[in-house]
Order: structure tokens, then sequence, then C-alpha cells
DNA sequence: CGCGATCCGTACTGAACAGTACACTACAAA
DNA sequence: TTTGTAGTGTACTGTTCAGTACGGATCGCG
């Protein structure tokens, strides 16, 4: 028990509960899911440990910045994956075939439209006040990718902005459409429908 | 002063801040901008007062439900708002003419992207199951008008209900586009390139 | 004028918030 | 076996949260 006015005093209770030892990579992907499902305001301190199984220490260990550094973390990790899978695809290897891969890891990623953008969430509120550079670079380094890939399959200058704007609009429209219905076939259809306006 | 122990014994203070009078349908549009901005979580009650200029007691006045009750309100606006100006007449008046007034209309609401689908920013989060009944129902409405509105149009019906979920996807899509980017002009784009499409 | 009813401002409450402190454990290197 | 260090659980702090209580201001109506 814990005598009053003596903080720390209290370590004679029972056994310890089983210790679980994750690494920084691990908590990165799990805070990322509660963010994504909860949104940077809605993911409280108590919402991530309860969800996550990581404790404060841990988390405050990981990120000593607290819950603005854990959500850098979070959209970082993000990117990277993007720059990885999808970015440098676009912009390096053959333009059809990288478009290609580009709508497969697309759906993959947010797992049919069950899954949602964080970065599009966090746009949309005030998060993108905090987020801003981040944000604006995800999606302005994504356009370019894909509107350099189209000029390199042939289309012109013109219409590659316009396909891909409307290519990354109607994915995050979808995004949130299905989310809104909750109905994952309204992103299958949507990424179906802007896949089928590409160069192939 | 106010006396420790006797609450509201603290009347003997200077004089009071002008008190302004609002009526509910005022407070409901400020209150709407807040959570506009802000989203449900981000829109503490502090911030709520601060932003709209009415303190606690007018806000519980107007909705005793309190938080959620104000949310539920700003939604039923929203949603009488585009039945007036969307749903209905995309239901009831000449098709072209009803749809060629939604893209104005549109663009005015969302003030050529510097504002936020309110029902677009619930639908990403935790929000969503709160409200799921008017976040679902406003969407189906608008693709349900629209649809039926472009077969009265002559579209045949699975053209129909493509076109009228890339629509309002799109019209989605470029709401979080342009805020991502700080750009209006993404949104404008989006209209004219997702209006393009349409019957005249 | 008087007097409800409506509307508003603010002190207050208990719960939940982000963040800190620190005793602790596991494991690896010496 | 000892010692260093990275990782962990939890009690604690000060602040902010949503929500309540209630005195007083203002207005409509007699």
């Amino acid at each position: 028990m814990t005598i009053p006015g003596f903080p720390h005093s209290g370590y004679d209770r029972g056994p310890r509960m089983t210790r679980v030892v994750f690494e920084r990579a691990d908590a990165v992907a799990r805070v990322a899911e509660v963010f994504r499902e909860l949104g940077y305001e809605g993911a409280t301190l108590s919402r991530i440990t309860e969800r996550t199984g990581l404790g404060k220490g841990s988390l405050y260990h990981f990120f000593p910045g607290g819950k603005e550094a854990m959500a850098a973390a979070v959209l970082a990790d993000v990117d990277a994956w993007f720059v990885e899978n999808v970015f440098r695809p676009l912009e390096e290897d053959e333009p059809r075939t990288a478009i290609a891969w580009m709508w497969a890891a697309i759906d993959d990623y947010f797992r049919s439209g069950r899954r949602i953008c964080l970065v599009g969430s966090f746009a949309l509120d005030a998060t993108r006040d905090r987020f801003a550079g981040e944000i604006g670079g995800y999606f302005r380094r994504w356009i370019a990718a894909l509107v350099r890939a189209l000029i390199r399959a042939g289309v012109d200058a013109d219409a590659a902005g316009q396909q891909a704007e409307a290519a990354i609009g109607g994915i995050q429209g979808a995004l949130v459409l299905s989310r809104a219905l909750g109905d994952e076939a309204v992103f299958s259809r949507a990424l179906r429908r802007l896949a089928a306006g590409f160069p192939r």
C-alpha cells in the first residue's frame, strides 16, 4: 500500500504482471493504428496505452516529446512506406509498371477501404497546422511523382497534372465515402474507375 | 471575491460585461464553424465558448444535451441546407438544371475549398460511430438523388451510379487535398473536372 | 409599473487529460 | 557474478475537460 505523503512507497504489492518488451518500430506501428482510428485529438494517452499495450513509461521512453512526437514519428513512418512503395517506383521505374503497382499497393495499404489515410485525416482538422509541412509534402511528392510518371508514359503535361490530382483526390474521397457509408465496395469501385483512365 | 466553501458568494464583483443575446439558429451556425475547423474531439467547450462568443450558460440553454447535442444540431442544420439546396432540386427539378445548380451551390457552400465538409470530417475518425446514421444518411441521399437525376437526364443506370459516386467522392477528396496543400485552386479544378463529365 | 420566462455569465465539481518521477526488470558485456 | 543500460509499470502532479448550479440581466406582457 501507499503511505500518504510518501510517493512510491507502495512497492510491497503482489507479483508483477508479466513484462512485455517492445521495440520502437513496433511501438510506432501500434501508435499509428490508434491515431488512424481516433484522429489526433481523439487519441488520448490513456486510449493509446490501452490499445497498444504499451505503458506510459514505454511510450515516453520511445517518444520523449510526448504525443506530438508520437504523431510526428507516425507521419514519418507513413511517409517512408510511401516513398519506398509508391513514390520511388513512380519516380524511377518503368512508368506503366510503376503505376499498375501503385494501384495494387494502395488497395493493399488501405485494406480495400477499411483503413483510413492518416495524412488525409490530419489534414481535415486543426492538426493540419501542427504538421502542415509533413502533410503538404506527402501529397505534393505523390502528385509530382505521378505526374512525371504519366509524362514519361506519353501523357501530355497538362492532362498528366489533371489526372494525377483526380487520382489522388479520388482516393482520398473514396476513403471518406466508403467509411461514411460503411461499405468497402465503394472504395474498390473508385479505385477501378480511377485506374481505368490510366495508360497501361 | 469568493468565500471558500460558499459557492456563488462572489457576487460583489464589478460591472458585468455587456450581455449579448443570441438566438438558437445563430448559435448553431457559430458552433458549426468551430466543429468544422477543429473536428469533434478538437472542439472543446472552452474553445467553443471562446470562438462563438457564447458562454456556457447559453450553450447549455440551447443544447441541454451538451456537446453531443451541439454536434447533432449542427449535423441536422447541414443536412437541412443540403436538402433545400441540393437534394430536393435534384429529386424534383429538371435534372440538367438541378445538376448545374448543384455545382454552383457546392462551390459556394465550401467557399471554393476554404471550408471543409463537416460530415466528411466526422466520418474519418471515431465520431463516425456516434453519428453513423446521420453521416451515412447524408451521403446516401446525396448519391441517390444524383443517380436519379442522371437517369432522368438519360444516363443509363449503371453509368449513373458510377458517375454519382465519382462526383461525391471527388468533392470530398478535393476538400482533403486542397486543404492539405493549402491551395484553393485544387478544389476549383476538381469541381470543373467533375462537372465536365455530366450531361448539360 | 410588476413579474414570469427566457437568456446569460461564471464559480464550481469530479473525471480525465498530458506529462513526470522513479523503483523496478531483463539482458548483455565485462 | 557484477554492473550498465534499455525498457517498463504505476503513483503522482498540475491542467483542462464536460457538465452543473445559480444569481442576475433583459424582455414581453399585463
